[in-house]
Parts: C-alpha cells; sequence; structure tokens
DNA sequence: TGTAAAGTTAACTTAAAGTGGAACAAAAAT
DNA sequence: ATTTTTGTTCCACTTTAAGTTAACTTTACA
C-alpha cells in the first residue's frame, strides 16, 4: 500500500484518493460532497429560521426523516425539491451561476 | 370565463393564471418554468462550447434525446446532472447563491 | 439522572427520473 | 431540391428519489 509523500494541494489529496479528474469514481465523490454541501447550507438557513427539521419538513408536506436525509448529504435531490426546501420553506430565494 | 383586466406586474398575471402564490398550481408552474430556464443555461452554455447535443450526451455518457428534453425544460432533474451536464460536460462551475 | 424533544437511520412502497431506441421534424449543407 | 445533420418526441424499461413508518440515538433541560 503506498503512502502519499508530498502532497501539497487538496486536488492532489483527491486525486490520491480518488483518481484523476473526470474519472468515475472521482465525479462520484465530487458529486457527493456538493450534495452534502447543499445539506449544509440547508441546515443552516433552517437553523437561522429557527425551526427543527419536523417544521420545516410540515411546510413543504414532507417527514422530517427526509429532511434529515438530505441535511447530511445522503439524497441526491431533485431541483424541484431544493427550490421547495429553500424558497417555499425557507423563504430563501436561490440563484444558479454559471460560470 | 373571465377576460383579465389591469394587470400591471408578471406577479398579477401568473395569480390570474395559476392561482395565489403557495398554492399548488401556482408552485407547479413556477417549479417548471425554473427547470425550462435551467435548460436554456444548459442550451446556451452548450452552444459557447460549440457542441451538438449528441457531442454534450457523448461527453456525459448519455443519449442526446435526454439532453433534449433537459434542455427543454420536460425533465426535473437531480443536482448530480446538473452537475455531471455543466461542470464534466460543459466544464463550468457552478455556484448557488442563497439570498 | 430521567425524560421529552430533536435528529438519524433502516426498511419498505410508490412515483418519477434516467435511459435507450426508433421514428419523426427541422435546419444546414451540398 | 435532396441529402445529411441536428434536434424533438414517444414508448418501454430500469433505476432511484420521494415518501412513510418505526425504532433508535443524541441533545437539551427539568
Amino acid at each position: 500500500m503506498k503512502v502519499s509523500t508530498n502532497i501539497t494541494t487538496f486536488d492532489e489529496h483527491l486525486t490520491e484518493r480518488y483518481g484523476e479528474r473526470g474519472t468515475s469514481k472521482r465525479t462520484e465523490f465530487e458529486i457527493k460532497a456538493k450534495a452534502f454541501l447543499i445539506g449544509e447550507v440547508i441546515k443552516s438557513e433552517r437553523h437561522l429560521a429557527n425551526l427543527t427539521q419536523e417544521q420545516l419538513a410540515e411546510k413543504i408536506g414532507a417527514k422530517k426523516s427526509f429532511i434529515s436525509r438530505i441535511e447530511n448529504g445522503k439524497a441526491d435531490i431533485q431541483l424541484s425539491t431544493l427550490y421547495r426546501i429553500l424558497e417555499f420553506g425557507l423563504g430563501r430565494k436561490i440563484e444558479l451561476l454559471v460560470h
């Protein structure tokens, strides 16, 4: 088993761990990492709004277990679900930047 | 059948057509409208990258019919699909702003 | 410390996205 | 004009998110 040496950037770390960018394992990791970040955003917005998972769930017609899964990055949600939670449930405006 | 009069804003137009904000018909419309806009973004980025639907599809391991449906707002795609297309397929960076 | 509230996880069903193929329509090239 | 390229739509099938319930864990707090 190889021991990593001279890793200077996070990108190199990811390459060491999951392979080059573009490979399926690497892409899969990056997608999961992003799903997790979305969950973190939702969790933090929910806390700002002073809502429990159950209260938020009720606002969008869902169950608390669903919110939990999303906040913990365990769901690859649809765009409509993102809107439902952030805009309808938490009253935020979402903007998608492409650059 | 009621004929609309004195509609001054787009919001009023939507209310006239789909009901008040928050009602299911209205929410449904807004979600569809957004899926459509995402499609427009993807289509425009694809054109900037000088790719056909088929070429883009091949890059992300999909078929052109799939790209077509997304570009025409006929799919409520998952976040991973958004990333696959814009980042992996078109080399763009996506940022989600919440405000 | 006990207990109530909040959050997590697993197992399952249902609904819908993802997928491929083929047939069709539209646009571009020759 | 017609052939080729590009894009759209439909259908059938597979996969997976969404949704539900219930049991469990963690956190708050009396």
